[in-house]
DNA sequence: GGCTGTGAACCGTTTCACAGCA
DNA sequence: TGCTGTGAAACGGTTCACAGCC
């Protein structure tokens, strides 16, 4: 209520913070049906949560839509974006280029939504030198040079599992401070260094969970329960 | 406190479950490295939780350690894994064989952890019909066979966001209950399937905005915004 | 002595219900 | 009238602190 300065939310809590962006696709699919205002109501359900929660979310970044009326799009897009701190683009690396990271370096989606591939790296000399995506893979001694030279923030692994940690070490020595992680494991870093990830196993055995709960009891793996 | 029986623990809470996959994660690298117990101090660390929460979520399965010792590690992984309901395998499918779709299909881990990928599917007739990962890729229309045959629970969408709801609505008029899906999008599906969203420039994003909030104010991926 | 298991306090998040405003 | 913005209530989750047991 006080620190309202257009770049920094005062203070968003963690749960809100993670849904921000789940606001932002919703509302750049609206923008490109060419919708200009939006309610509470129909964002929620374009976002899969309640309105209540919506409002109370958007309430903290201090938010003003229109009463009776609703939000206008593009505005809102401006500033949910200065919220997240994504005005400007974020470079990012990939480090580990194999299947995954192939599938990673080809994604278009980055550019649109705030971020910029500027490098890949790998440890195999049989990956180094080749290029993927328009860029050439580099060895992974070079990272510190790249970071600083082009201010890169963050970075991605998709490195296998027993390599993970090393990676995570290099990168952060090489200054790096937000790490996107696909290994595995939990990686341990220092106290400045903020790391999310993503284990496709992991999102398996809680589905596993949720299909035995409904279940009841019997077999959850092989036969279909009938409900 | 009653119903004790090995396959079903009560009532876990969500935000346990969404943990355990972690725990056993950390169990399996004590197991291969060998150490026969482990205590919650240990485990917690190797999970990057705190120990009073990995004992208050234990002690939701029902779970027994020994006082002044700790944790059987293979006692537990049994118990979690039986808690998750992966003790039985889990069938598969993965829908939208790109660059993403390939490396889903070669990764390896899945059968350690309690899955197994019994086919993969596109709608391009271009790629139906290679062969990827050792399996002949197939149209989506054989998709209801295949779910019904195989007594497959839960699939994994890999297509681009635009083909993402036709894929979703596919899979549940299969018989699928449990998706998982890498398009930046919140699907709409019916009450009794189960959705997990993994969206990379989300997570970037999410990351951002910590980046920002540790700056304070000045530039945290590259150009400082003045405003 | 040491570590687990857990009631109780604490804290953050969600939901409700309605006041405030175009 | 209709929809936002928000206090207040309800809920769930985390942390604390210690009793219970090996």
């Amino acid at each position: 209520m006080d620190r309202d300065d257009a770049t920094t939310g005062p203070d968003v809590p963690p749960a809100t913070v993670g849904r921000l962006p789940r606001y932002l696709r919703a509302l750049h699919g609206l923008l490109e049906r060419g919708v200009p205002t939006t309610s509470s109501a129909e964002l929620a359900g374009l976002a899969g949560v309640g309105s209540a929660q919506l409002r109370k979310d958007l309430s903290f970044l201090g938010s003003f839509g229109t009463r009776g009326v609703g939000y206008d799009v593009e505005a809102l897009i401006g500033f949910i974006t200065a919220t997240l701190g994504i005005e400007s683009v974020h470079r990012v690396v990939i480090v580990g280029i194999g299947d995954l990271g192939h599938a990673l370096a080809n994604y278009t989606g980055y550019t649109r939504r705030g971020f910029e591939v500027v490098g890949l790296f790998d440890t195999s000399p049989t990956v180094i030198g080749t290029t993927v995506a328009g860029d050439v893979v580099r060895d992974v001694a070079e990272l510190a040079g790249v970071v600083a030279g082009e201010s890169v923030s963050m970075a991605i692994l998709a490195v296998p599992r027993d390599a993970a940690q090393a990676a995570a070490d290099a990168v952060v020595a090489a200054g790096v401070t937000g790490i996107l992680s696909f290994a595995p494991l939990t990686l341990q870093v220092p106290e400045h260094v903020d790391v999310r990830g993503i284990d496709v196993a992991s999102e398996l055995q809680i589905l596993a969970f949720h299909a035995q709960a409904r279940a009841g009891l019997p077999a959850a793996g092989t036969v279909a329960p009938a409900i």
